[in-house]
Formats: C-alpha cells, sequence, structure tokens
DNA sequence: CTTTCTGCAAACAATTTGCAGCACG
DNA sequence: CGTGCTGCAAATTGTTTGCAGAAAG
C-alpha cells in the first residue's frame, strides 16, 4: 500500500484515505468491478465515504494512468447492419468505427489458460488508433 | 429493400415504414451510426418519427438478429488495476471478466487493408462466452 | 495556512416504459 | 377489424458537477 501512496504523490495528488482504500481495493481483485461495487467495499472500512467519491477518485486515477478502464464504446450505443463475423478499428479521436476482416483472427485458438475460464463463443478484436482523417488533421496542427 | 420487408416478416414483425427506413439507413453505411445519428437522417424522410421509435426498432431489430450492436461493455464501466498489455474473457452470462495473456495475440499484425484506416495504437481482443460457473449453473436447470 | 479533496444534492445524458390512438396485414 | 406499433411524456440509470466545509502537505 506505501506503494500506492508513493505513486498518488509522484503523480501530483494527494493520498487520501479514500484514493489509497479505493486503489487497495482494486487492485485485490481481478474481477473489474464497475464504481458501485468497489463503494460497496470501500464502505465496509471507510462508512461515510460516498458514491461520488469513488467515481471522482476512479476518473482521476486513470487520467493519472496508475489505474485502466476496460475498453469499451460506452457513451452511446452503435448499430451494425454488417452480421459477418468481422473486428473493428476504432479513432481513438473522432469515435469513427471501420469494419476489417482477418483470417488470421478467425483462426485464433486461444490459449490454454482459457480454457480454465470458460468456453468460448467469440472472438471480437478491437484495434484503437487513429483514423486517416484524424492522422492528417493532427499533422495541420502541428 | 424489398429484402428487408421479407425478412421483417419472416421474423414475424410488422414491416413498417418507419421499420424499413432505420433498416435502409443502417445498412448503407459502414460507419455504424448510434441512435440518435440514425434519427436525425431518417428523419429526413419521415419527418414525424420519433427517437423513442428509432431506439425501440433498433432493439427490436437487434433481437431479431437481422441487426447487431457494436460489442461494447455499455451499462457500467468497469476498473483494472492490471495495467499490462492482456485481453479479457467476458461472461455473457454473468457478466464476470477474467484477464488473460496471449503471445500470439501480442505479436498481432493488422491486414494491409487496416494499413489504409490509420495507425493501430493498440490490439484489444475480446473473448464472449459462458464462464465455468455460468456452465454449471446453466446444466443444472436442464 | 493554502490548495486540493470530499460529501451532498442537483444536473445530465442515454435509454426505457406506460398509455392511447393509428396502421399493417 | 384486431393486434401490434408509434408518438408523447415521464421515469430510470449511470455518471458528472457546483458548492461549502474538511483534510493533506
Amino acid at each position: 500500500m506505501a506503494d500506492f501512496a508513493a505513486a498518488c504523490r509522484r503523480q501530483g495528488i494527494k493520498a487520501t484515505r479514500q484514493r489509497l482504500e479505493i486503489l487497495r481495493e482494486l487492485a485485490a481483485t481481478g474481477e473489474h468491478p464497475d464504481a458501485e461495487t468497489i463503494f460497496r467495499r470501500v464502505r465496509k472500512r471507510i462508512p461515510a465515504i460516498s458514491l461520488d467519491t469513488v467515481y471522482r477518485t476512479l476518473r482521476t486515477l486513470e487520467e493519472k494512468s496508475v489505474i485502466a478502464r476496460v475498453p469499451s464504446l460506452k457513451d452511446r450505443a452503435r448499430f451494425d447492419a454488417n452480421l459477418d463475423r468481422h473486428h473493428h478499428f476504432v479513432c481513438a479521436v473522432c469515435g469513427r468505427i471501420d469494419d476489417f476482416y482477418s483470417a488470421a483472427l478467425d483462426g485464433f485458438v486461444p490459449p490454454r489458460a482459457v480454457a480454465d475460464l470458460g468456453a468460448v463463443e467469440s472472438v471480437h478484436v478491437e484495434l484503437r488508433g487513429r483514423c486517416r482523417k484524424c492522422q492528417i488533421a493532427g499533422k495541420k496542427k502541428k
């Protein structure tokens, strides 16, 4: 835990009790909990903590790259008329999503370790990057 | 378009004007629009259509497997203290997420076609399936 | 001591739902 | 013609934000 306190200071943010506990809770589990779940658990140790603080702290720690958010398109749902097996290239700048196909991925065999987790039904790959248009726009600014 | 009308009837749902237009709009583009975007476009043809109908229709069509939703954890954000490069196995039943590592995926080279789309910065694979626990629970019910 | 947090309550945005009239089959 | 669909408005849910007091360095 002392590491976390140090990590906070290194990032220039105060190592408050709530932050330490939220961080501890997240580091202690591999189940990728959501804010509400973390809130419930941390509350056992800090009964007065508020859900808002949990949200705020998670955001802060994410911005400081102390933790990560499970990749997901969150904000708004997007739809697709393409029902074939395919994958997506997502532009991190403008949000544009393009389809792509890959024989290599279609033939992907999960590592043995995955067999212990459960039965795989589908494979979806998400490449993140910067689309052509945004690459050009980015260069112009510089 | 006649195909769509047929597809609707085959699924046992009425082929209304709004459904046909929403479907046409989605099929006409590869950009994976969200509900609001579809709404704006369809409104040009059916000015009286409501956003609710668009949401409802997209949901219905998705349930009937006429269209698909871009995979995403949507509902709630989930956090991760693991900052190493890794991938996820998501249980479609209980939502549990497990990490896994794959040298094969880490060495994945996107197909040439992707180079035209943009610059790839990260690769994230999401396996969907049924976790051990849910597999067992499912069998018991039967 | 001063700046940065926290807790609270209210604000927000995306999406869903109950209801009464209208349209498809 | 009857059942399912649409439009409207209100409800829900996850998440963010403004503010005043509290705490970390």
